[in-house]
DNA sequence: TTTATCTATTGACAAATTGCACATAGTGTG
DNA sequence: CACACTATGTGCAATTTGTCAATAGATAAA
């Protein structure tokens, strides 16, 4: 029992945040092609903020494998090093949309189990309240 | 690249699954002591069914040496050997409290994600319409 | 009375995911 | 040149998850 738990609150971001990042990077590449440093900065608005780049980086480098988005390098100059421009593919897209079929059923879930617990609490039901 | 994703819909369950797990054993137990194989049918529905055993008692197990829950042997004799029963203590309680709110921000997230894709669609925002 | 089957729980190990620290690299500033 | 800032990538350790098999009692069938 070496420490399992209790401590993921603490290592990083929280859980659910690596869990909602591929579907919001495929989001905001639905609105249009972007650098991987500007996906990285708009997942603030998603409530993703704080994640680390590498993660980041990484998942589009999966998505990428996978076909989902494809990546170019970027030809205009910055200040900076060559950028990458992230772009949907088809197949991406499709992908985008099971994701929100599956986020509806995830939120169904969550509406479920908040409406038992509320149940409890009116009815006075079980022992803690 | 060795696999990454692109598995995690056919290996056991759903990703999403065991993120909801430890909330909704919490909330099995709110309801009143039980024994994990009657906790474990019960997940059916809150659509977490078809985990396998080891998953479901190392939660309980886990929730036990953080002091969610406590549990002892069942006096009774039944069709099989001893059972454990589990039960909410205080501090459980508490953490279902932290988990309904982390619950509701989770599904705020998810109604910010599907609002945003929703308005893309309707608008003929962005390149995949 | 051996064998199988159903109920219950646990252990050990393999596989996958995630976090973190650091590496690389170009550009601008003092 | 040293330093800071933008951008991306690598490697590995730590953690989590999945699977398989072990144990074990009771009961039914052969």
């Amino acid at each position: 029992m070496r420490g399992r738990r209790h401590r993921w609150r603490r290592r990083g971001c929280s859980r659910r945040a690596v869990r909602f990042l591929e579907p919001t990077l495929l989001l905001l590449l639905h609105h249009g092609p972007a650098h991987g440093y500007t996906l990285l900065e708009r997942l603030g608005e998603f409530g993703l903020e704080g994640l680390n780049p590498s993660v980041v980086y990484r998942a589009l480098r999966d998505m990428e494998s996978q076909g989902w988005v494809t990546s170019t390098w970027d030809e205009e100059q910055t200040q900076g090093p060559p950028r990458r421009v992230y772009r949907l593919t088809a197949l991406g897209d499709e992908v985008l949309g099971w994701w929100t079929r599956d986020l509806q059923e995830t939120r169904g879930l969550i509406e479920h189990l908040l409406g038992v617990y509320r149940r409890h609490m009116e009815e006075g039901e079980g022992e803690y309240h």
